[in-house]
DNA sequence: TCGATTGTTCGAATATTTTCGTACAATAGT
DNA sequence: ACTATTGTACGAAAATATTCGAACAATCGA
């Protein structure tokens, strides 16, 4: 649903999470940049995954967390480029760095 | 604030609201449909105005809503029409159509 | 000025979110 | 099996938002 997503990017820490997963990639919780105890990580991680941004799969004994970029695009053309500051993507492959 | 105005439009009432001013233009308060006492309608203007996604202006005795369209699409391209689920809005002028 | 129209403001109840400590669960390595 | 590493789940407190009735304010027309 559109307003859960709008919703989820609302707060700061979770666009923050967000703009983060977009720069540099899936990552696992424990790398990102939020002043916070891990137990209010792993809410906004869970809002985040609940609102279809981010999906979760495990490796190892950490948690992985990758952006939903096709699906979101898919769904609500340009609204992550748009949230992120970024012109519209056309679908263009992003390179390795 | 960008977390400011998604969290305005992550609201059902006020999405809503903002998609009738997009679809037909100013209104005053009175038109929308949306199943509130008028206290509970001003307050969700009130979110509208102070995140900058619409303007009001006094007309008689009414108070016209605009969409503040112009200065979002400058601040935050594509954003609105992404919300809007429209097409990004080229703001180019164009001779074929 | 009176009365009707249109919204805002106030205040308090309700609901939802955020926060964070503690306990728990899954996995990997030794 | 034991231990360390990563996160989740729970629960309760604090912070925010929403809701709505009632009172107030601004404007207009007669």
């Amino acid at each position: 649903m559109l307003t859960q997503i709008l919703y989820a990017l609302s707060d700061e820490v979770r666009l923050s999470i967000v703009r983060q997963l977009d720069e540099d990639g899936p990552a696992t919780c424990g790398v990102f940049e939020v002043d916070r105890p891990k137990s209010s990580l792993s809410h906004h991680f869970r809002v985040l995954r609940e609102s279809g941004i981010v999906a979760t799969t495990r490796q190892g004994t950490a948690l992985l967390n990758a952006l939903r970029r096709k699906d979101l695009d898919a769904r609500f053309p340009n609204l992550l480029d748009a949230v992120l500051e970024r012109p519209a993507s056309t679908a263009r492959k992003r390179m390795r760095t």
